[in-house]
RNA sequence: GGAGGGAUACUCAAGCGGCCAACGAGGGCAGACUGUAAAUCUGCUGACUUAUGUCUACGAAGGUUCGAAUCCUUCUCCCUCCA
C-alpha cells in the first residue's frame, strides 16, 4: 500500500487529527524506520456491552492494526470508578472491582470481533492508577491549572451557568491523560467529545518529557432515535452481542434520514457508492432496499458472511408477508383443569409485563392466539393445549398448558 | 456556619384540601396506513383472581381532617446564594 492510501484509510470518517501533519510525519517515520507506533483507544468498562458507536473507533484501531502497528485496548477500570463528567450531573454508580472484572471480559469477547487477537495488547489503567497514590496524584494535579481546566466547554458552560463541578471532576481528564504518559502512546482515538481529555494526554506526555501524542477524533453516532448518541442507557443501541435479526431489525427501524449517517460512519463502501444511492432514491428507489444493504453488510460483519443474507430474507418473510418468526420461545406452565385466563398466560410468558396491560393489548387488537385475533379479555385458555401466543408485530410465545 | 429553594409515575413537568391513578410534553407500546420495525394519523401507558370492585402510589415517618400529592411536625436527600 502506498503511503497516500495508507493516509486516505487511516484518515475515513475522521473528525480532527492533531496536529495534521505531525500525524502524516510520524506514520512516515514508523514506516521507514520499520517501528511500530502504539495506537491507544480507552473504554471506561461502565456498561457489559459495546455497541456500534464504540466501533468506530475499533474499526480505526483495527486499521493501524493492520497496518503493523500496535493496537493498545485500554480498559478504564480505575478512572470508570469516576466516571467521566462529560454526562449529565446524575451520578454514577461506582462499580466494584468485580463489576469491572466482568465487564472486561464481556468487552473482549465483542471487540475481537473487529480486532485481531493475536495482535491487541489489553491493558487495564488500575495498573498504574492504583500505584499512583495520594502523592502522585498530587504530582499529577500540579501539572495543570485551573484556569486550563476552566477551558473545557462542559466545565465552564457549567461554571457560567452557575451549576456545580465538584472537584474530582477535573480529576478524570488528569487520569486519561496520565494513562498515555504510562503507555507511550503515539496516537490516542477518542469521540469528540473526548477532545479536551485527548488534548490533556498530550499536554502531559511533554509534562513528563516525552513526545506528546498525536490524536484523532472520530464523530459520536446517534442513536437509534436519530438524536441522541448511541447509547445503552438511553436505549437506543445496536449491541455488538444483539443476535443477526434483532440487529437486522434495529437497523431497519432507523429512520430514513439517519440511514444516511449510519453508511457515512458505518459502512465500509466506498463514498462514491454511497453517492449513488442518494441518487437512486431522488430517483424513485424505495429507500427501505437501500436500508436493507445496509443492515446486510453490518450483520455480515458481526455474524459471519451469509448472516445478513438469512436475516434479510428472515425480516422479508416475518414482517412484508406476515410470517412467523424462524425461533419462537416456547415455555411450559401449570395450568388447572378449570384453565388459565388469556391474560395471565401472557403475563406468565413474559409477553407482556402485567395482566392489567395484556388486558389493554387485547382491547388494543394486539394479542393472537394461534394467529387468531382475540377481542374478549376474559378468554380462558384450555389445559392440556398448546397455543401459540403473539403480541404485536414481533412478541412470539409458544405455550403448553398442562393439566394438573 | 448562615439564608433561601426543591423532592410528583420511565424522563421532564402541572397540580397546592374532595371532580387525582394524578393536566401536558417526551419516551414506550398498540392499531390504521404504507415503501419498513421509516414517515403520518389514532389510541393506550399503576397493580390485582375484570370487578362499574379492591389495593398500592405523589422523598420518609407521624399528625390535623369526614376526606391530603395538596395543611402541620420531624427526618432524609438535592440545589442556590453568603461566609
Amino acid at each position: 500500500m502506498t503511503l497516500a492510501a495508507l493516509f486516505d484509510e487511516l484518515e475515513r470518517g475522521t473528525d480532527e487529527i492533531i496536529p495534521h501533519k505531525d500525524f502524516r510525519a510520524r506514520i512516515e517515520e514508523a514506516s521507514s524506520k520499520g517501528i511500530k507506533l502504539r495506537i491507544k483507544a480507552g473504554f471506561d468498562p461502565t456498561a457489559k456491552d459495546l455497541h456500534l458507536g464504540h466501533t468506530l473507533l475499533l474499526n480505526k484501531l483495527r486499521a493501524f492494526q493492520e497496518a503493523g502497528h500496535e493496537a493498545i485496548f485500554l480498559i478504564g477500570d480505575f478512572t470508570g470508578m469516576i466516571g467521566d463528567p462529560t454526562g449529565k450531573n446524575e451520578t454514577r454508580k461506582p462499580l466494584t472491582r468485580e463489576q469491572v472484572q466482568e465487564n472486561a471480559e464481556t468487552y473482549k469477547a465483542q471487540v475481537f470481533k473487529i480486532l485481531d487477537p493475536e495482535k491487541t495488547t489489553i491493558a487495564f489503567n488500575s495498573a498504574w492508577l492504583d500505584p499512583l497514590g495520594a502523592e502522585g496524584m498530587i504530582r499529577l494535579a500540579a501539572q495543570h491549572t485551573v484556569a486550563r481546566m476552566m477551558e473545557r466547554d462542559d466545565f465552564s458552560k457549567r461554571y457560567a451557568a452557575g451549576q456545580p463541578i465538584a472537584i474530582h471532576e477535573f480529576l478524570y481528564p488528569l487520569l486519561q491523560g496520565y494513562d498515555s504518559v504510562a503507555l507511550r502512546a503515539d496516537v490516542e482515538l477518542g469521540g469528540t467529545d473526548q477532545k479536551f481529555n485527548l488534548l490533556m494526554g498530550r499536554h502531559l506526555q511533554s509534562a513528563y518529557g516525552q513526545r506528546p501524542q498525536i490524536i484523532m477524533t472520530s464523530p459520536i453516532l446517534e442513536g437509534l432515535d436519530g438524536v441522541q448518541k448511541m447509547s445503552k442507557s438511553l436505549g437506543n443501541y445496536i449491541g455488538l452481542a444483539d443476535g443477526a435479526a434483532e440487529m437486522f431489525g434495529k437497523l431497519m427501524s432507523v429512520s430514513d434520514t439517519l440511514m444516511w449517517r449510519y453508511f457515512e460512519l458505518l459502512s465500509f463502501r466506498p463514498l462514491a457508492d454511497i453517492q449513488r444511492f442518494r441518487a437512486e432514491i431522488a430517483a424513485g428507489a424505495n429507500p427501505r432496499d437501500i436500508k436493507m444493504g445496509l443492515a446486510v453488510e453490518l450483520v455480515d460483519r458481526f455474524h459471519g458472511a451469509t448472516a445478513g443474507e438469512q436475516a434479510r430474507a428472515g425480516f422479508v418473510a416475518q414482517f412484508s408477508q406476515g410470517a412467523l418468526p424462524d425461533h419462537i420461545p416456547e415455555i411450559s406452565l401449570p395450568a388447572p383443569l378449570t384453565g388459565l385466563s388469556l391474560v395471565k398466560v401472557l403475563k406468565e410468558a413474559g409477553l407482556c409485563a402485567s395482566t392489567s396491560e395484556a388486558g389493554r393489548l387485547v382491547d388494543q387488537k394486539a394479542v393472537r392466539v394461534d394467529q387468531q385475533r382475540v377481542e374478549d379479555r376474559g378468554l380462558i385458555l384450555a389445559a392440556g393445549q398448546t397455543y401459540l401466543l403473539q403480541v404485536g408485530p414481533r412478541r412470539f410465545c409458544r405455550v403448553v398448558l398442562v393439566a394438573m
